[in-house]
RNA sequence: AGGCCCGUAGCUCAGUUGGUUAGAGCGCUACGUUGACAUCGUAGAGGUCAGCGGUUCAAGUCCGCUCGGGCCUACCA
């Protein structure tokens, strides 16, 4: 960073910080609020240019916002709670959580992470987890500080604090009264490695290798066999069925008639459904509970039998389940009980070769597997008990998503296929430790059965509570766990059944309604597209049943920051450089912003160091010019902007700052940065150089032009560049740019005829360019003096340069000016001068 | 498979409702300034606006198809 702009930074951080500048004044009325529901980053993960980028996005907003006089609510959360920060405390400290184990008071990690982990009690890992996000969140205040970001320090929350711990108790306790929220046991999307359930946002697709096997059934009646391809042989032994689409005719004459299982002889109906797809295989495909998604909807719809034999651990189960009893078939299944996935696989296909049940050899393809985002491995579904939320009919949904505005429109369309394609309901539970534990606990009979249908909620003035660590009311401590007292619920929260309050959290839906009423619904919720099904889909959800209305009025969707290959910028594609407290440093922050403010809402934006060099240069060109400006003779008391070349750059100006706010107000803080920075650099460029000699001179209405312009620039800028414009602002005006007035036309109307345009200027300008253009091809300095010039060029021409004389003759240091009417623009600077 | 976005100079991008000769910044080259400028100015080179077809007096802009890139959703037995 250059000298110049060094030292602004910090000492403007720290004074907005001591003057509260960005403070909210909660006595607004919600109509003067402008409130924003500031997406709270992860902390657990590593840092990158595309968290400033975003970042910088929604504060170009809200500064533009808060100018214009709206007094903006601007908090800032943290997501520390849930799965990624158990992984990375993991990692960093060496423990992992065992629920078994009692609380160690005096427990101190260990000072070199061991492996394999250390198992600690959850409340030793909660408090681990607590202590390592404090840290991370440390780094992130002090990027989003030196990024400049306008938020309000004192409306901070975290995703594990105890706000957003009694927030989303509350809300789920509400859901629970009114039957939104329900507790069933239902195949469950399931990740082996990390024990958890799964919703159906989490899901990606990866690819994989595999192999579809050919399988031999048998009629139960006798008859032709039938055969099925199938890529999870190890999954025969929970076949349920058979299925072909109704209207295929290979197998009109089978449908409900039954089939024996390879291997296990086991009795299954042959059935009908549309989603069978005779281009597939053979036609006909095996029913098991469970391999994917589309056998839950086969299972829900036909009524099938269950017979699962995957465990949560990622094995088969160790009892075979119902309905095998041929002695081939429990033997069979002896030979894969308790065995891993993988293992029960191979030996499944060794199996059926010997029985010749095997038609060929696997023939091995590639397909799209459903993992986990997070996960290794991929997912199997499980029956599992677990609490879901129930989803509002899908039109209202839609209804909801058409009343959003979106930034960009396009946006919407994600929403819709996201909500078109919804399957069930949306599982909230995880069998995780860093999180919000349900509020909830169950009886225990005096026989010992848990009543997990009679669920004991927590009363509303004990939240936030742990139900590991509380009793429920009307129980004493000394009934956990024993027959005639109770059990705590011992899951925690889905992380997006919390952050889907976010706009109740940071508004204190919880604990101060006058706030709440002040900045709910909020005004804007800026988000990244990738969290469109999860996080937005998510508010929109809770905010319909919590308050019946959209949580917010705007969506305003970033795109991705990308490396110059378009690929999404990650920890392992950038260098040390290139990470952000780096780029800071040597670019500094307004820099940092130019480059942000680039990236147009819903698009990418490309990683380019040279727009950071841009950004810098501009920064320095506002503190010399500002320089320059201020150091000019000061104006005598009424100066004003009287001569025609100023009012031209003034109507110039107004235009400028038309086109800026409308620019603003559609979200389209690129537009109005692109309108605003030309303008500047030919205020210095032409403008400046042509009244130069007589703002010299004391010029009260250059001089009046010169400042008048430059307070403008300098609130244009201000949402961009908020150190640079706030340094030169506090040289000669008081209080913040950044509570200072958004300029507007009617200002300028005041100064200005209103006959005159912004053509003088510009035919000024295009004159003193040609003269600049003619003295270089004729290998002169551009001071040196032109004797005569003569210009041709039509009556409007020859009107404005006439308005212009004086400041062309001293800008283009040429004696004698003569103006020739003729057609065109054309500029003679005479033969004698040109050798 | 359906859908969305994009394709304009070496690079990053503008281009409003169709309307002169398609623009900017950066980079490159040359020259000049360096008396507001951790610089600045002027000029030059560089474009079949991805391709093909259509509508129109007129298409970068509107329509259709094709190709390429990115993404969303679904399917994946």
């Amino acid at each position: 960073m250059t000298d110049l702009l060094k030292d602004l930074e910090a000492k403007w951080r720290q004074r907005w910080a001591e003057q509260g500048t960005y403070r909210f004044d909660r006595t607004k009325a919600r109509e003067q609020i402008y409130s924003i529901d500031t997406p709270p980053p992860t902390v657990s993960g590593s840092l990158h240019p595309g968290h400033m980028c975003s970042y910088t996005h929604t504060d170009l907003i809200a500064r533009f916002q808060r100018m214009r006089g709206k007094e903006v609510f601007y908090p800032m959360g943290w997501d520390d709670n849930g799965l990624n920060t158990e992984r990375r405390v993991q990692l960093m400290l060496g423990i992992a959580c065992d629920p078994s184990l009692p609380y160690d008071p005096d427990f101190v990690p260990p000072r070199t992470p061991p492996d394999p982990p250390l198992r600690v009690s959850r409340p030793n890992f909660v408090a681990c987890c607590q202590q390592i996000t404090e840290m991370l969140e440390q780094s992130y205040f002090d990027l989003w500080s030196n990024l400049g970001l306008s938020v309000d320090w004192s409306q901070s929350y975290t995703t594990i604090g105890d706000l957003s711990r009694r927030t989303s108790q509350a809300g789920f306790i509400d859901l629970h009264e009114r039957g939104l929220a329900y507790r069933t046991e239902s195949p469950t999307l399931w990740d082996v490695d990390f024990r958890t359930a799964v919703a159906q946002a989490e899901l990606q697709d990866r690819k994989l290798p595999g192999a579809f096997s050919r399988l031999r059934f048998r009629r139960a009646a006798g008859g032709e066999p039938i055969h099925i391809e199938t890529t999870r042989p190890e999954l025969l032994a929970a076949c349920v069925a058979l299925v072909a689409h109704p209207d295929d005719a290979r197998y009109q004459e089978i449908f409900g008639s039954d089939a024996l299982t390879p291997l296990f002889d086991v009795r299954v109906p042959i059935v009908a459904h549309r989603l069978a797809d005779p281009e597939k295989g053979s036609g006909i495909a095996m029913i098991c509970t469970f391999g994917d998604t589309t056998d839950i909807t086969w299972w829900r719809e036909l009524g099938l039998e269950l017979r699962g034999i995957v465990e949560k651990d990622g094995t088969l189960t160790r009892t075979p389940p119902q309905g095998i009893e041929s002695a081939r078939g429990l033997a069979a299944f002896g030979e894969l009980a308790g065995k891993g996935l993988t293992q029960a696989r191979r030996r499944s296909l060794e199996l059926l070769r010997e029985s010749g049940e095997l038609e060929g050899e696997p023939k091995p393809i590639e397909h799209q597997v459903k993992f986990w985002e997070n996960g290794a491995r991929p997912l199997e579904i499980v029956i599992n008990r677990q609490w879901f939320i129930r989803y509002p009919e899908k039109e209202v949904l839609l209804e909801l998503g058409r009343q959003l505005r979106w930034w960009p429109e396009f946006m919407r369309v994600r929403y819709e296929n996201w909500v078109n394609g919804l399957l069930g309901d949306w599982n909230i539970t995880r069998q995780r430790f860093f999180g919000v534990p349900f509020p909830v606990w169950y009886p225990i009979a005096n026989d010992g059965t848990v009543l997990h249908d009679q669920p004991i909620l927590a009363d509303r003035d004990a939240l936030p509570v742990d139900p590991s660590a509380s009793h429920p009311p009307g129980y004493t401590a000394g009934q956990r766990n024993v027959p005639g007292g109770f059990t705590a619920d011992p899951d925690v929260m889905d992380t997006w059944a919390t952050s889907s309050l976010s706009p109740y959290i940071a508004s204190h839906w919880i604990d101060d309604a006058d706030l709440h009423q002040r900045v709910f619904p909020m005004d804007l919720r800026p988000q990244a597209h990738e969290i469109i099904r999860t996080w937005l889909f998510y508010t929109i959800v809770r905010s319909h049943y919590a308050s019946g209305r959209l949580p917010w009025s705007n969506a305003a969707i970033s795109g991705f920051v990308t490396d110059p290959d378009r690929k999404k910028l990650s920890k392992s594609a950038g260098n040390a450089a290139d990470d952000p407290p780096h780029l800071i440093a040597e670019f500094g922050a307004d820099a940092v912003r130019y480059w942000a403010a680039g990236g147009r809402p819903g698009q990418d934006v490309i990683f380019d160091r040279n727009q950071l060099r841009v950004g810098r240069r501009l920064a320095t060109k506002i503190l010399n010019f500002s320089k320059f400006v201020l150091g000019l003779p000061a104006p005598a008391a009424p100066a004003k902007p009287s001569l025609a070349l100023d009012q031209s750059m003034l109507a110039g100006l107004r235009g400028v700052v038309a086109e800026a706010t409308a620019a603003f107000e559609n979200y389209d803080y690129t537009k109005a940065l692109e309108t605003i920075e030309p303008f500047f650099w030919n205020l210095c460029d032409n403008y400046l150089e042509l009244v130069k000699v007589r703002a010299y001179e004391g010029d009260g209405s250059a001089i009046a032009s010169l400042r008048f312009a430059l307070s403008t620039a300098l609130r244009l800028f201000a949402p961009f560049l908020p150190f640079v414009t706030e340094e030169v602002w506090s040289w000669w005006q008081e209080g913040s740019v950044h509570r200072a007035a958004w300029p507007s036309a009617a200002e300028l109307d005041g100064l200005l005829e209103p006959a005159v345009g912004a053509g003088i200027l510009d035919t000024a300008a295009a004159v003193l360019g040609a003269i600049r253009k003619a003295k270089t091809q004729a290998r002169l300095p551009l001071r040196a003096e032109l004797p005569q010039v003569t210009v041709t060029g039509d009556q409007g021409h020859l009107n404005a340069l006439e308005e212009a004389r004086r400041d062309l003759m001293s800008a283009g240091n040429v004696k004698s000016l003569l103006l020739k009417e003729g057609g065109g623009l054309a500029i003679d600077i005479g033969a004698e001068v040109t050798a």
